[in-house]
DNA sequence: ATGCCAGGTAACACCTGA
């Protein structure tokens, strides 16, 4: 069995202590991994390696970042999402762990305000990875897309839809595109188990919106036929939002089983 | 309409996030 989770850590480096208590507890296989907020050389990979995971890392100063821990190695990593060369934001990296299940860390535009340019951004890089992921599955292999989309999929998704009307995670626009690439062929992994509304993967660090379940689900697994064949289980581990220091996401897991 | 928190950077304020 292979357990696969995903986590916008918001820093790696404020949510270290958090970050490795969790990966004592929860002992996933793999992480893709959001918002580290640093450089590759600034990633405190030696304390990943000591609790025996392989760490790849697509950073940069400041803003976005993305990485993949495995307790497998880690294989033919390509980082950046293929279609615009000069997107410097680092959103996307891939790679091949257990001998032959590639996994995807994505960390999708947020797109918000919607009347400036971030919102074109985030539909531009929405339709770069509809083609990537179309040509991805032209492989019929085993695959896991997964990352903060900054997607709210439907009405469900979301505390009070209302408040959220003029929000880039809701607008038709986005919800199309992210339908479209589901709609490649791809199964969410928590909703093959989970159907009931207003379950989150991400609560806002203001006007107590974790006390008051007041959440966003934003952050998904995404399988490939030939993952979805292998699913086992999937969850949101909300452990780690109520801690000190939490993330302001917290992670969600699925487990594949055997090929 | 704005700021509410939190993090990073750099500087003792501002940007970004969702």
């Amino acid at each position: 069995m292979i357990k696969i989770a995903t986590w916008n850590v918001n820093s790696i480096k404020a949510r270290l202590p958090n970050a490795l208590a969790w990966l004592k507890e929860f002992a996933p296989d793999v992480v893709l991994l959001q918002e580290i907020k640093t450089v590759d050389e600034g990633f405190p990979r030696l304390e990943f390696v000591d609790l025996g995971y392989n760490v790849e890392t697509h950073g940069q100063k400041t803003y976005n970042g993305v990485a993949i821990l495995s307790k497998s190695p880690i294989e033919d990593v390509s980082t950046g999402l293929p279609g615009n060369d000069e997107d410097v934001q680092a959103r996307y990296m891939e790679g091949t762990v257990f001998g032959s299940v590639r996994v995807a860390s994505i960390y999708l535009p947020n797109g918000n305000p919607i009347d400036t340019e971030k919102f074109p951004y985030k539909l531009g890089w929405m339709d770069r990875l509809y083609a990537h992921v179309q040509a991805c599955l032209a492989l019929e292999e085993t695959y896991v897309f997964g990352g903060d989309y900054n997607v709210i999929p439907t009405d469900d998704d979301v505390y009070n839809i209302a408040a959220f009307a003029k929000d880039a995670l809701v607008q038709p626009e986005s919800r199309a595109r992210f339908q479209a690439i589901k709609n490649l062929g791809l199964t969410d992994a928590f909703r093959s188990f989970n159907h009931a509304p207003h379950q989150y993967s991400y609560w806002d660090y203001q006007r107590g919106a974790w006390q008051k379940d007041n959440g966003l689900l934003i952050d998904h697994l995404l399988l490939s036929p030939q993952a979805a064949d292998r699913l086992k289980e999937a969850g949101i581990d909300k452990g780690p939002r109520g801690k000190e220091k939490a993330s302001d996401h917290t992670p969600v897991w699925c487990v594949l089983d055997e090929s």
